[in-house]
DNA sequence: ATGGTCCTTCCAGCCGCTGGAAGGTCAAGC
DNA sequence: GCTTGACCTTCCAGCGGCTGGAAGGACCAT
């Protein structure tokens, strides 16, 4: 299976998996001509890495969830405390971000949004915010 | 006023206040032993800059701020605009971190956590999640 | 033989810094 | 006057996770 098909089959842009390849998440093997030949195995890990991506997971928590899912000895435990880390880092930037929402709402009810030159968001962002 | 102080004074590290004059935010002049000097105004526009990026207004965004806050003839419509889709951004960012989190929380539930091997986590990303 | 579609490698760029190397400048203390 | 140390300068490289493009080889159908 080359590379178009590892791609079609997996979700991942061709590129997207030279660069897996290149910083050996994947080892795929070569065909005569120098294609990149993927087997059944690593087309598996292939979709293992798009979903574990979609789930957010860093491609250095990637390798490590490969590594666990190619032990047949690992301990549950492991899976999850990895996945609880990578929740709470979820968790602490969608507060972060909620109370940058928060702010910037209030800041916005407090510009006019006219044609006027006055705006409590610029006051803010120069300090003038007191007044 | 060389670069440490403005550093002291804006909040922003020497560094990334290297890089701001790299990519035109702001145009220190320099003193004759080839030093940067920053002056009132300046500081200015790096204390801005240091609260509008603590907002989470990409640099373009911030770009466009320092324009309007330095065009006395600006309409607070343009800012407040601005702003606006930035709290969109923040929002849909938000929204999406939501979905994520509750995706992972309902996979942590379900995964044991002990010493077995099997772990729901891994069979979601391996396409083992039916049954 | 030709064309079109794959594949290969390599290099560069995105964002927003950050670190480090190599060297110039300055102020204080001996 | 000389050394030390703290500043400053420029330049280059790297972070994460790709993505684009160039230049060239391989394959397949006509």
């Amino acid at each position: 299976m080359n590379i178009g098909h590892a791609a079609e089959a997996s979700g991942l842009p061709a590129k997207t998996i030279r660069y897996y390849e290149e910083i050996g998440l994947v080892r795929p093997s070569r065909a005569a001509n120098g294609y990149r030949d993927f087997g059944e195995g690593e087309i598996s890990r292939l979709s293992f890495l798009a979903q574990a991506r979609s789930l957010g997971f860093t491609l250095e928590e990637c390798r490590r969830l490969l590594e666990l899912y190619s032990d047949e000895g690992r301990a549950s435990r492991e899976v999850r405390t990895l996945a609880q880390g990578h929740l709470e880092a979820v968790r602490e930037r969608i507060a972060e971000l909620g109370r940058l929402a928060q702010t910037l709402e209030a800041l916005i009810d407090r510009c006019p949004g006219d044609d006027s030159p006055h705006c409590a968001i610029l006051d803010e962002l120069t300090g003038d915010a007191r007044r």
